[in-house]
RNA sequence: AGCGAGGUAGGGUAGCCUGGAGUGCCCGCCGGGCUCAUAACCCGGAGAUCGGAGGUUCAAAUCCUUCCCUCGCUACCA
């Protein structure tokens, strides 16, 4: 059996977890799910990063010790990813998962042994109220722009990786698609950095800068790493690195990182360039998702718009919102999300489209047939049902380009021509007249069902359940979805999505 | 400033790579039909100089040039 190790990007837990954060947790997810239902052993690992100095300021605001503050938001985070359905496999918390530290010791060593961790004196400007370091472009006429007071130029030692070494090496792999960005827009916008001249980056931090939060460097105990070797070890530590080396062995390299934009860089350059100087197989794939806005603006604090993902799963549901995260958010761009399209989306996509074709088919079957449907002799309906299974082809292509939203909305078409074909033949007038007419049409019916039953499993994991149970069915790939099942048996049964109102 | 992403009917989106009648989808609007179904569904219709201007071509939303507008990133944002 084929594997796929997917991650999921492990957010910082110094805010709770926001709409967009959703947005990754979804989509990772359907691609798992997907996978899985494709025949693949498939590995989620998700988790959160708790060794910033961020978090050790938004505990001391809150009058709490570091450990309870990342312990507290940890919770919400996985919270969100058990509400939304969230697929996993592991959930690694770097501040507290025992292996975690010595997976990011490991990496530092061997990437030290290799000649690419160096020592140099660091300067910079450095704001005392924030206690971070600002470029001059970040500064406000060279104040900061949060204290409004003259940062101090400090000098630091810090340790260094050698990424100017890895420059040729990168872009090359890049090239040749040894490691897959999609969409290919961002390897250009990579490929771009990269060729215009990597520099050395700082991996590490004072013990007394860091407040001593974090994993210390090996062999210094002046030093502590900064979040490069710590957060991005996270996908080793969730796939069993050092801690259980079989199981490493089956998973490792990861097929693919879900990510969001903001973050492409650390990916596609600093990960593999560690990587390369650890000798660890690089990941296959990046997988880089857009940002969610909200009213059309981008979510912030000061505008007061911060969407909640947790109160949403709660007021409408998982599968609902996930599915609309993922149809009426363009998988590769930004989208917007509000809750008054939301409500939209679901009555009229997933009551009135979906729900309603599963909602009118079942019931007919069960109330009118007797609950029993057997494959008789099929004319028209056979058009239906090829032309249907053309469609599941399409989605599967899409699928497998990652164009979750494209293939979502193939799979609303199918439903939509469900409905269509079911309204055009009036079985419910066949009935009266050609009994045989009309059980061709509910035959053709119940079968789609059990088509969108397949087809919408990773995207809506629960109501695909239930339809299926109801069809007596099992999930299964998409090519098994073009299969005639010959005879169902219909029970009662009950509506797979609520009007909201 | 550099780099990147977008600008398709009232709103949103797909199509663009691999040119072939503005083709599709969702919402909204107008009209009709139907009644199996969560008063829903089905059909029809109005509505677009495909951001502007050039160019290549028999043919451009699609390729090229240029300009305008919006957004993102620019070294720890999902």
């Amino acid at each position: 059996m084929p594997k796929f190790y997917v991650t999921t990007s492990i957010p910082y837990v110094n805010a709770r977890p926001h709409i967009g954060h959703a947005l990754e947790f979804a989509q990772a997810d359907v691609i798992a799910r997907y996978r899985k239902l494709e025949g693949y052993e498939t590995y989620l690992v998700t988790g959160t990063d708790e060794n910033s100095l961020k978090n050790v300021l938004a505990a001391e605001k809150l009058g709490l010790d570091t450990g309870s503050f990342c312990e507290r938001n940890s919770a919400a985070f996985r919270e969100l990813v058990d509400k939304i359905g969230l697929s996993y496999d592991a959930f690694v918390r770097t501040s507290v998962d025992a292996g975690h530290g010595k997976v990011a010791e490991f990496l530092w060593k061997s990437c030290s042994d290799r000649g690419d961790i160096y020592k140099k004196k660091y300067r910079g400007l450095y704001c005392v109220g924030c206690e971070l370091f600002y470029t001059e472009d970040e500064l406000d006429n060279g104040l900061c722009p949060e204290h409004r007071s003259k940062p101090e130029l400090v000098e630091e030692e810090n340790y260094f990786f050698r990424l100017s070494r890895y420059q040729e090496r990168l872009a090359k792999l890049l090239e040749s698609g040894e490691m897959v960005i999609t969409p290919a827009s961002r390897l250009s916008e990579i490929l771009n950095f990269i060729n215009s001249g990597l520099s050395d980056f700082s991996i590490s931090r004072s013990v007394k800068r860091s407040h001593g939060w974090g994993v210390p460097v090996p062999g210094d105990t002046s030093q502590i790493m900064y979040v490069w070797f710590d957060a991005l070890g996270s996908y080793l530590t969730g796939a069993g690195f050092i801690s259980n080396s079989g199981k490493f062995e089956r998973l490792w390299p990861a097929d693919m990182h879900v990510i969001g934009k903001g973050i492409v860089r650390f990916h596609a350059v600093y990960w593999p360039a560690m990587l390369l100087s650890a000798g660890i197989a690089l990941p296959k794939s990046l997988f880089i998702h857009g940002y969610v806005t909200v009213g059309g603006q981008k979510m912030s604090k000061s505008i007061g718009n911060v969407v909640d993902p947790v109160l949403e799963l709660d007021k409408y549901g998982a599968d609902q919102l996930r599915y609309y995260l993922i149809k009426e958010i363009s998988t590769f761009q930004d989208g917007d999300f509000s809750e008054k399209a939301l409500g939209e989306v679901i009555n009229n996509e997933l009551v009135g489209n979906i729900g309603n074709f599963v909602n009118r088919t079942l019931t007919f079957i069960h109330s009118r047939l007797g609950g029993v449907i057997e494959e008789p002799r099929l004319e028209e309906g056979r058009l239906l049902v090829l032309r249907i299974n053309g469609m599941v082809d399409d989605a599967k292509k899409l699928m497998d380009l990652g164009h979750l939203n494209l293939a979502l909305l193939k799979v609303l078409e199918i439903s939509s021509a469900g409905n269509k074909y079911f309204q055009e033949n009036e079985p419910w007038k066949l009935l009266k007249e050609d009994d045989e007419a009309a059980r061709e049409v509910l035959f053709v019916c119940a079968n789609i069902c059990r088509t969108l039953g397949i087809l919408l499993n990773p995207f809506m994991p629960y109501a695909s359940e239930r339809l299926l149970g109801y069809l007596g069915e099992k999930p299964s790939g998409f090519d098994g979805a073009k299969k005639l099942v010959k005879k169902f048996e219909i029970g009662s049964t009950e509506i797979l999505f609520d009007k909201v109102k």
